[in-house]
RNA sequence: GGAGGGGUACCCAAGCGGUCAACGGGGGCAGACUGUAAAUCUGCUGGCUCAGCCUUCGUAGGUUCGAAUCCUACCCCCUCCA
């Protein structure tokens, strides 16, 4: 028994995904310290980009002009843009909710800049994206019932505009749920969205600060009243325990900025758990970071060379780090994908965690 | 030889009679990070039988209820003049 996981793939005019997909985030259209060619040797087969960001800079007109996002980046294959929704609430005391949209001051220059549904999708029309999401308003844990219903609404009303702002553009618009942490609330949304009619679904306004088996469990409510014959796409998440709880949820989709962020500040994954390179017991470790790992950094440099970069604060060990990172999060989604298949998902998980988390973060 | 400046914890560097185990950096150590304002942020960083005690501010004495802070001698370092 696999749980409700699922395996399928996406087509795309630029290319086809194999899910569940990891995609890694690009926020201002580059995948922190590492070219295209390498995120795509990764693995990689679909990226995000962040419409609030590239509106800001270089401006989504600037892209448009330069023949999209995907030429701008020079990254041929699928693309997904969040639509600013994220902004709303990791900016917040940045910006203010109202009706119409969001009104932000710009954190490079004070300018202030205002998105709403319309403006978010022309931006991510702009970009080009395959995906582009609705623009909604990530709801902050912990929120009320009464807070979350007024938060849900109101992107339930922006989804209904994004939706008639995209018309029949060729690219993929998803729709975002929240809810909060209320099962009842989330699958009203859902519903409601599903009214409205989208390429995909999306479970937004998750891993913002709520428990894990909160959150586990809220996706096992949710997840399997989804339409059965579209993308379902869990955003921001997350650390390779929660994917595999979320794939096996029903999840095809995922993003976060984990590998990449973890990678720059030194948390390297392994299928023991996660190295520290910083922690001094690694000084004098001859050892890759992963025995056996192919990536281009463990076929190459021992663990003592890495944590020195770092301290040396070399710009290589972001790179060599990242690209260690992308690719053991990608290596894990094709054993998901394999296991799907040989439908053992279930058994690969309790192995995989049980070494996973055998000793803290030993590795 | 003459004149002046200075020696503070791993490093740099504040302090200039009590509120100083000693500001602030750096370094070191540990932790955090989930649709990226993040190559970022937070905590700790003399010792201990730890809500207290002990030993620290070049060295040795001294003044004082009390000193890293004042006095004396000595040892180093730097600058300028011969």
């Amino acid at each position: 028994m696999d749980g409700m996981a699922r395996r399928g793939t996406l087509c795309f005019d630029r290319g086809i995904v194999q899910t569940p997909t990891f995609m890694p985030v690009g926020t201002h259209g580059a995948v922190r310290s590492v070219t295209p060619e390498e995120v795509r040797d990764s693995g990689t087969e679909m990226i995000l980009g962040n419409t609030f960001h590239l509106m800001l800079r270089p401006g989504t007109n600037i892209i448009r002009q330069h023949g999209g996002l995907h030429s701008f980046m020079h990254w041929p294959g699928p693309i997904l843009t969040d639509s600013g929704g994220y902004q709303v609430f990791s900016l917040a005391p940045w910006r203010s909710v109202h009706e119409e949209g969001v009104r932000f001051r710009s954190p490079l220059n004070g300018d202030v800049v205002f998105l709403d549904p319309e403006a978010s999708i022309a931006a991510q029309h702009d970009l080009g994206a395959d995906v582009i999401m609705a623009f909604d308003e990530c709801t902050a844990h912990p929120a009320t019932r009464e807070q979350a219903r007024t938060s849900m609404e109101l992107s339930l009303r922006w989804a209904e505009r994004s939706r008639q702002a995209h018309g029949d553009h060729a690219s993929a618009l998803f729709g975002i749920g929240q809810g909060g942490m209320y099962p009842d609330l989330r699958l009203e949304c859902q519903q409601r969205l599903q009214e409205l009619g989208f390429e995909g679904y999306a479970v937004g306004g998750l891993s913002v600060g709520e428990p894990e088996t909160e959150r586990n469990a809220m996706l096992e409510a949710i997840v399997p009243h989804l339409p059965a014959d579209r993308p379902r796409y869990l955003m921001g998440i997350g650390r390779p325990e929660d994917i595999l709880a979320a794939v096996l949820a029903g999840i095809d989709m995922l993003d976060c900025v984990i590998p990449t962020r973890h990678a720059r500040n030194g948390h390297l994954f392994t299928a023991q758990g996660v190295l520290k390179i910083r922690n001094s017991r690694y000084a004098d470790d001859a050892e890759p970071i992963e025995l056996g790992c192919a990536c281009y950094t463990c076929r190459n440099f021992s663990r003592a060379y890495l944590r020195h970069l770092d301290q040396s604060r070399e710009i290589l060990f972001s790179r060599l780090a990242t690209l260690h990172n992308i690719y053991f999060y990608q290596c894990f989604m094709e054993k998901i994908r394999q296991s799907i298949e040989a439908k053992s998902l279930d058994s690969f998980a309790r192995v995989w965690l049980g070494k996973y988390h055998k000793d803290g973060s030993e590795a």
